[in-house]
RNA sequence: GCGCCCGUAGCUCAGCGGAUAGAGCGACUGCCUUCUAAGCAGUUGGUCGCAGGUUCGAUCCCUGCCGGGCGCGCCA
């Protein structure tokens, strides 16, 4: 039995003592149930009669003893007791909660998915750098945060687009043309410009392909090494993006959206929806009206427009593309645009808390040898994706920078993510993946066949324990997927691998030595089969590998 | 000054109103002649920043304070 399916015989419970007259209360739509901490509180728990004493106007024991007379008659609950103040705690029979394996190992990869959001087609904008340099920490946090979250929406049923959206116009992208042009030169870069390593390697290579492109008049030049350097920047985001696992559905660049006009576009919009007007000279943004700090400049008084008209219309393309939702994942150094990211949305006649989210990340600093590992792209000594990749590998970047809360701030120690040890969470998760694919293949050495399921086998602690936890998954993703906190599916899984562990010490699998396989062996195979299909769809949504063997 | 985030074990952090607040690391002690010891079992460890409020019940929600991080451009 499911937890899905407890919740429901729960909720037919409390239905049943309604029309039965033993409760005038209306039923809710749907019960919650628990796993509790303690084993003596069985294997689930419901707070259901707590909440509905009030509006029976009852003691909650008394509804917590009309609701269990009826639960105990559903098929696969051995016991309910009323405990404390009226909780409602569940053991299952053995066959019930190991049918649960069956229920796992028949599921497979879809173990886990649901329809919770069927039909919303989201749009997750992340990472976004700008191509003036290397990706950096900042936007790693987002390359594994926002690529782990796409993979736990679609899990949940959404249509999800990643999007990278590619800053390549504006002032920045001039001064990194300059800080190129002048490198290529011999000359120093401008005081507002970026210099380092990666500068003189991109002016190297422009020039290698542009032959002669330093006899060009300057504003050519320039030109020259825009549009060479800012690709050459590009393609090398992309392939270390690439190999970190995250792949964009749609490279969105900034120069279409002034291509094609749609500034002007938006801006026509925006006044005709009259939330525009005229000050000093520029065109600005009323976005006060809708809770914004400040009125924003749309166009300057030199004609220009500025970012955030850029913005507006790459809002108003995205809805234009029929996306229900438009995520935005930002580092918490940009937080300060949450506001008029939501008015711009409601100033184009949306409700910003139906089509636009912004998720807001913390920093991210680096320490190794417990010191922190300064960092200034100025400077040059950029602490870049590739730095981290090459430092801790794709599998631990990714891990470390997912398991925790986005909310708060971390500090990476490379010195613990490199270790190949206890100490570092993605080997406990993974080692308990290695363990269970080595056992699997021990039993098909072996000849042993899992064959028919028989549930009521298991029935020692450990077996329940795992059983429960494995139970517990699609919830957590479905969790994660409403909170946007995939770090709940790693601290699931480091769980779920402690009780997996735990299961291995008390319960032999295979029969030693010339021992007959018993249906005990076989049940337990089903067990670990489903441990297997948990753990690597898990990390399947973190974007982490799960190894056969370590 | 205003805004967002954080404050939980020695350290790093979980805990979307429930029962006795958890995990890993650290420290100490045990467990490998047969399924991976990158594991397991045990010991150690807490005024959940402080003060009020909401309620059957608050680490969680609200208010105020204290402490820390980050923001508040006709920059991007």
């Amino acid at each position: 039995m499911t937890p899905a399916e407890l919740s429901a015989a729960v909720r037919a419970a409390v239905q049943a003592a309604v029309d039965a007259g033993d409760l005038a209360v209306p039923v809710p739509a749907e019960v919650r149930i628990e796993r509790p901490r303690v084993k003596e509180h069985g294997d689930y728990a419901t707070s259901v009669a707590l909440q509905l004493a009030k509006p029976a106007g009852r003691p909650p024991r008394e509804v917590a003893e009309a609701v269990a007379t009826r639960l105990r008659e559903t098929a696969g609950v051995a016991a309910v007791d009323v405990a404390g103040p009226g909780f409602l705690n569940i053991t299952l029979d053995a066959a019930a909660q190991g049918a649960l394996a069956q229920t796992v190992v028949d599921a497979g990869d879809s173990y886990g998915t649901g329809s919770a959001m069927a039909g919303e087609k989201v749009n997750l904008e992340f990472v976004s750098a700008n191509p003036t340099g290397p990706v950096h920490l900042g936007a790693v946090r987002w390359a594994a945060v926002g690529d782990a979250l796409g993979r736990i929406l679609t899990a949940a049923g959404a249509d999800v687009t990643r999007e990278y959206y590619f800053n390549d116009a504006g002032s920045q992208i001039d001064r990194f043309a300059r800080s190129l042009l002048a490198t290529a030169k011999g000359e120093p870069v401008p005081d507002d410009g970026y210099a380092g390593a990666y500068i003189e390697e991109i002016a190297a290579q422009v020039v290698a392909q542009n032959k002669g492109v330093l006899d060009q008049d300057e504003a050519t030049a320039q030109e020259t090494f825009r549009v060479a350097g800012v690709d050459l920047m590009f393609e090398e985001i992309r392939s270390s993006l690439a190999d970190f696992g995250v792949v964009f559905d749609v490279y969105f660049n900034e120069k279409d959206l002034h291509d094609k006009g749609e500034l002007d576009d938006a801006l026509k919009r925006l006044t005709e929806q009259g939330r525009t007007f005229e000050q000093e000279g520029a065109t600005w943004l009323r976005s006060t009206d809708f809770g914004d700090d400040r009125d924003r400049v749309l166009v300057r008084s030199n004609g220009e427009p500025t970012y955030f008209l850029a913005d507006c219309a790459y809002y108003l393309d995205k809805r234009q593309r029929g996306f229900d939702r438009c995520i935005y994942m930002l580092g918490a150094d940009h937080h300060g645009y949450v506001g008029r990211l939501r008015a711009l949305a409601a100033c184009f006649g949306d409700d910003p808390d139906q089509t636009l989210e912004v998720l807001i990340g913390q920093l991210v600093n680096l320490v190794r040898d417990g010191e922190p590992v300064r960092m200034s792209k100025r400077a040059g000594n950029v602490v870049s994706l590739e730095d981290m990749v090459d430092a801790i590998g794709a599998d631990a970047g990714r891990y470390a920078l997912a398991r925790y809360s986005s909310d708060s701030p971390i500090d990476l120690d490379l010195d613990l993510w490199a270790r190949r040890g206890n100490d570092n969470p993605v080997y406990y998760v993974q080692y308990a993946h290695a363990r269970v694919a080595s056992l699997l293949r021990n039993a098909a050495e072996l000849g042993l066949d899992k064959g028919e399921l028989q549930p009521a086998l298991l029935s020692h602690e450990r077996e329940g324990a795992l059983l429960g936890a494995l139970g517990e998954y699609p919830r957590v993703v479905a969790t994660a997927a409403e909170l946007r906190e995939p770090h709940r599916v790693a601290r699931y899984l480091e769980e779920l691998a402690g009780t997996y562990h735990r299961f291995y010490d008390a319960c032999r699998v295979l029969p030693r030595g010339d021992e007959e396989p018993t249906d005990t062996h076989r049940a337990r195979l089903w067990v670990v089969e489903a441990t297997r299909v948990v753990l690597a769809n898990g990390l399947r949504l973190l974007g982490v590998s799960a190894p056969e063997r370590m």
